[in-house]
DNA sequence: CAGTACAGACCAAATGGTCGGCTACTACTG
DNA sequence: CAGTAGTAGCCGACCATTTGGTCTGTACTG
């Protein structure tokens, strides 16, 4: 029944994209008019799409995790049987999405934007449930896991405070990492 | 000449605080009069101390940072003198913020949600530039210094993520980096 | 008296959202 | 295949409310 499919889902992925952009660079608080010019569309148009500023917002936070998490599994290494695949793929699009300065979203700063917006904190902690238990299945130790994925966080948290500044520091932490997930270093029993 | 510094002073307190509690709540979005409601002065009050609204959250950007880092140089143990003291101190003031589910101000949330805001950038590269230096006069070899404090900045985010639903992994994280401050694991040349 | 901390009324601009209308495509009818 | 009714995408005008900020006044203090 729905006609003209195929329209309806690219204005949605143009509004998308634009709020993803706009929220990244002005914080949740911007304004409709200011994402509909952004996406090339109509306050109108915009609300034909998402009813309401926090539908859209929803929809957002929902679009960052999954494409997020779609990344992440299509960076595993379908050559790579050991433990820690999935580990090693995720700190890889953490740290490939930070090299691009342009990177449209930055998938963590941009939910921790969204996270005061009303139904995003339940999506955020589904979505923390669901890579805890990918995790677990991942064959690595819990406590490696733990520090690995925590300071890949941490990492993408920190483009935020040296501005980008610091990408000799980036890479390094980011072969620290890679390397950690092989079972190199044993910190832990 | 300042005849009230005492009152002046102390409202200007108050005000941080509420902004502090607001934003951490509702985002770096909130209205002056929501914030002037929650310090318990009128609008004009608050204007009366902060000129504008972006004066408000540059200065509690600036408030946030100068406290965390006094925080943490209290937290440094007296009676430690071994490398690695100052990256302890912080972890802790870090893991500590997290504990209690109250706490006013969650620094790294909170700056996050400033980040936006026109001049908080640049006191934030400052404020990363300064920590950096002082981990590198700390004695700890620098991989470690970023693997940790990376993480514990990491394991802050996550209490947005799992709504701090997690306390377990959160004090075994805290325990997981402190033991590394001590030269536990040697993950690194 | 001078100056400062505040409050209340007020204002222009911006905001989220509604409404009616236009266009273009689909699907049915003959 | 022509015509047409229906419907979805989208727009511009519009509206009530909220917003950041100003201005005037007042109480208090040194």
């Amino acid at each position: 029944m729905p006609p003209r499919e195929r329209d309806t889902a690219r204005t949605r992925r143009t509004v998308l994209d634009a709020a993803a952009r706009t929220v990244a660079k002005q914080g949740a608080g911007v304004s409709l008019d200011v994402i509909a010019r952004e996406a090339g569309v109509s306050k109108s148009g915009l609300l034909h799409h998402f009813r309401s500023r926090d539908q859209l917002l929803l929809a957002l936070a929902r679009d960052q995790v999954d494409t997020f998490a779609a990344e992440v599994r299509a960076a595993v290494d379908p050559a790579d049987h050991a433990a820690g695949r999935l580990v090693r793929a995720y700190v890889k699009v953490i740290f490939d999405s930070l090299g691009d300065e342009t990177m449209i979203s930055e998938h963590l700063l941009l939910t921790a934007a969204l996270s005061t917006v009303p139904g995003v904190a339940e999506i955020l902690q589904a979505d923390a449930r669901e890579w805890e238990s990918a995790f677990t299945a991942d064959g690595l130790h819990p406590d490696r896991v733990l520090i690995i994925t925590k300071a890949a966080d941490g990492a993408s948290l920190a483009t935020l405070y040296e501005g980008g500044s610091n990408p000799v520091a980036l890479e390094r932490t980011r072969e620290l990492l890679l390397s950690m997930t092989r079972g190199e270093g044993s910190f832990t029993g």
